[in-house]
DNA sequence: GTAAACTTGACTATTTTAGTCGGGTATATA
DNA sequence: TATATACCCGACTAAAATAGTCAAGTTTAC
């Protein structure tokens, strides 16, 4: 299982561009001078992002991003699919000689690993970014 | 964030440990034979369970190893942290100069990983090597 | 027309993972 | 007491993933 940079770079992003997109777009710019995030790998990321419709984007001087919904309607679990941060932990699969597919056979430990996805996913499910930015003391 | 093969490895040995340990110790390479696992990569496992008590080994030739408590007294959380399986999700320390370092200054998604933690610590320290070969229909 | 912004794809250094290799040491049993 | 079977331990390594960079665009406000 990993949840990794990337993931958290998303979430960060995200969460800078819901306190101040006010109405102007938010340049990735100005995300990356806030967060300390390399601009180059926000483009990367903002990519990912757009095509899962979370973000939309104007081009062009003053452009910019801007959330395609408000920040109580997005779930962290959206943003992590977007961004394809893996809440797999599962790695059985592999081994198909050896047996453990999930279905006919099951390792002893597979149901633990199941059990511990749907549990993670439940926590990021009930979580927008709304909930992150409203716990900060917004010292930017 | 990770959860690897080292973590889930650890557990599917001490839980086939944990169902054929009756007196005798148990050899590495019957488990390796059953779980599909390479020995001397359990080798490699066993040595940190062993620093951590929570098997001991038996040298010699029809040696192995046994746990050192019942099943039930084993938590997944005692396992993972013996073979370093780290639950840490907050990676922000690396960038001293930008600021975030969990105390004078959080960043945005600090508290999110924060809880995050918690609550997959909450999950292992629930479970016990014991719930886990309960739930299994020891098909081995 | 030009600078600031987004867009895209290829490339790469570093780190981590999941092992292997090769040498040990201990001990039950024949 | 020889020997086979186990544990013990440190160094090494191939492959994959991560966290980016680099280069060459296109759009559009001013």
């Amino acid at each position: 299982m990993k949840l990794t940079s990337k993931g958290r770079y998303a979430v960060m992003a995200l969460a800078d561009l819901a306190i101040f997109d006010i109405k102007e777009p938010v340049s990735l710019r100005d995300i990356s001078l806030r967060q300390g995030i390399s601009l180059v790998y926000l483009e990367q990321i903002f990519s990912k992002l757009k095509k899962s419709k979370i973000v939309e984007s104007v081009r062009g001087i003053k452009g910019g991003y801007k959330l395609t919904k408000k920040a109580s309607e997005i779930k962290i679990s959206d943003i992590f699919s977007a961004v394809e941060e893996k809440i797999k932990t599962v790695g059985c699969e592999k081994h198909s000689d050896r047996g453990c597919n999930g279905k006919t056979y099951k390792c002893i430990t597979h149901n633990l690993w199941d059990e511990l996805e749907n549990y993670i996913n439940v926590f990021f499910q009930n979580k927008s970014l709304d909930d992150l930015i409203n716990k900060t003391d917004l010292k930017i």
